[in-house]
RNA sequence: CGGGGUGUAGCACAGUUGGUUAGCGCGCUACGUUCGGGACGUAGAGGUCGGGCGUUCGAGUCGCCUCACCCCGACCA
């Protein structure tokens, strides 16, 4: 026993490399062969997968429809739009063969030097340049607009330093590409989309982000305006969960996208995209974790119950399984995922604990016991809190439970990112509560100087222009100019 | 690309001033006893010690080279 909980320890070590000794290694993921690449293991991609359907659902209600673009994109794409190859172009994988061959001296293949590539191919990044190089033949009027895709994907950056799930070379994600008619109606989108984002990231992840504006240093290269939303990690650092960009006409034009207009003039689209990554993931793990493993609100837990027989034999097991298969049958109707785990190389012990490691929001325990009394243990992952239940009437107990314990850990993440946000005016402040793991409501003058110097100080970036923030204006508490509203720092991943 | 660190069984590690047959724990396999918080016993399987070259009678251990990974910077969702 003792050297299993030494185990345990030691797991948790490993982890915190990762997420800062906040939560156990939860076997999500592992590191692939492959440079700063993830294999997301079968239950970690169930997590992502049920993002997937939940943000699609809510995509499609928007009226956006999927597609799918190409993997590779020409070099010469990425040079349309100055300011995107200026924020881009650096970190890719490029392709440069189109053949292998056997080595002549018998090592293998080589890269055949015959099979040189005419101009090359760069892994995507990104999509922009390649669906704004195709949008030119699918805009022409006014009534293809607006034109709403979104394309469900992998990129790659070739990352200097990768981070599970955080930052990784390849990565999954979804990228919106829309085309609209004016400015207003793009714009609309962009906000609409992070909102959407945000709805996600408070009703599903129950997790509480600031929804706000990109200051001119950190936003999208090639964007008029970047829309972000910032969630506060167990430790007080931000983590970007999702962003939404307003490309205003720069993309139409390096693409040469128009359309006519109702008064018959051509005229230059609007563009705007919008993502949100595996990256997800790490947000949701380093929210609600804790050091028994992974904490999942319920929307989103692959398994929402899970139910454990304790048995001495199989003639036991068959009675539990009686009253157990009803009570399935019951919950699936109820609309609740629940697994029924009877196999019989694990024992009771070695299931609690593993099914708390995935995060498994509600663990119901069956024995002879129970069966006497008519009775069920139920366990909540997020409070770890057990109680015994009449078996009567479980089923209705259990899906107010998981909305009982999807509110709380969204208000739990609450209130320790309103316990751990300070409005600050003087720089001294600024460092003490950064050092402490906060988010710093703060004037600034303004400057991207300013902003660099801040960084190359304290390590703190502008996470954002919060959108319901105080507009008053002040003096900047670095440089005592006038500042126009308080900014959100904090240091993030 | 700079600075630091680590490579020994599936995982996590120990390995003395160089010494003969390379070890512990977890996991794995078989059998038995167990089963309400990661069970226990017994018996097993599993290694070109990251790779290369060198020093030496002898290298996991020393030297040089190389590769991979991790951490801190620059880059970034």
């Amino acid at each position: 026993m003792a050297k299993e909980l030494k185990d345990l320890t030691k797991r948790s070590e490993d982890y915190s490399k990762w997420y800062n000794e906040l939560v156990v290694k939860a076997d999500l993921a592992e590191q692939s062969a492959v440079r700063g690449c993830m294999v997301i293991k079968p239950y970690g991609y169930a997590i992502w997968e049920k993002m997937q359907h939940t943000l699609d659902e809510m995509f499609k209600a928007t009226g956006v429809q999927n597609a799918y673009f190409p993997l590779l994109i020409p070099k010469s794409f990425l040079c349309r739009e100055a300011e995107h190859v200026e924020g881009f172009a650096k970190e890719c994988a490029v392709v440069t063969h189109y053949r292998l061959k056997n080595d002549p001296e018998g090592n293998g293949v080589i890269v055949d030097p015959e099979a040189r590539l005419e101009e090359e191919l760069i892994v995507r990044p990104t999509s922009e340049t390649i669906i704004w190089g195709t949008y030119k033949n699918w805009i022409h009027s006014y009534r293809d607009l607006p034109l709403l895709i979104n394309q469900w994907a992998n990129v790659m950056r070739w990352e200097m330093r990768t981070r599970m799930f955080l930052r990784t070379s390849e990565f999954l994600w979804q990228e919106g590409h829309c085309a609209h008619a004016t400015a207003e109606e793009n714009e609309a989108r962009a906000v609409q989309m992070i909102n959407l984002y945000a709805e996600f990231a408070e009703k599903y992840m129950a997790m509480p982000v600031v929804k706000g504006v990109k200051s001119e240093n950190e936003r999208f290269a090639g964007a008029l305006n970047t829309y972000t939303i910032e969630a506060m990690m167990q430790d007080g650092k931000a983590l970007q969960a999702g962003t939404s960009h307003n490309l205003g006409q720069n993309f139409a034009k390096a693409f040469d996208v128009t359309f006519i207009n109702k008064d018959n003039k051509p005229e230059y689209v609007w563009a705007n995209s919008w993502g949100v990554s595996t990256r997800l993931m790490g947000a949701l793990i380093m929210t609600h974790s804790d050091d028994n493993g992974l904490v999942l609100p319920p929307h989103l837990a692959p398994i929402q119950v899970v139910i454990v027989p304790i048995y001495k034999n199989a003639d036991q097991l068959r009675q539990i399984s009686c009253v157990v298969e009803p009570l399935m049958a019951e919950l699936k109707g109820l609309g609740v995922s629940v697994k029924y785990d009877d196999a019989d190389n694990r024992r009771p012990g070695f299931k609690f604990a593993d099914y708390e490691l995935k995060g498994v929001p509600v663990r119901l325990a069956i024995g002879a016991r129970d069966l006497e009394t008519g009775t069920v243990e139920l366990m909540r992952r997020d409070t770890l809190e057990k109680e015994t239940l009449p078996l009567e009437g479980i089923a209705g107990h259990i899906v107010r439970e998981l909305e009982d314990i999807q509110q709380s850990l969204y208000q739990k993440a609450l209130d320790r990112r309103e316990r751990n946000t300070y409005v600050v005016d003087s720089y001294e402040e600024f460092k003490q509560r950064l050092d402490e793991g906060a988010f710093v409501l703060a004037h600034w003058d303004g400057t991207t100087e300013t902003e660099e110097r801040v960084k190359a100080e304290t390590k703190a970036t502008i996470r954002c222009f919060p959108l319901d923030g105080d507009m008053t204006p002040g003096t900047c508490i670095f440089t005592g100019r006038p500042s126009a509203c308080r900014v959100l720092f904090a240091r993030n991943y």
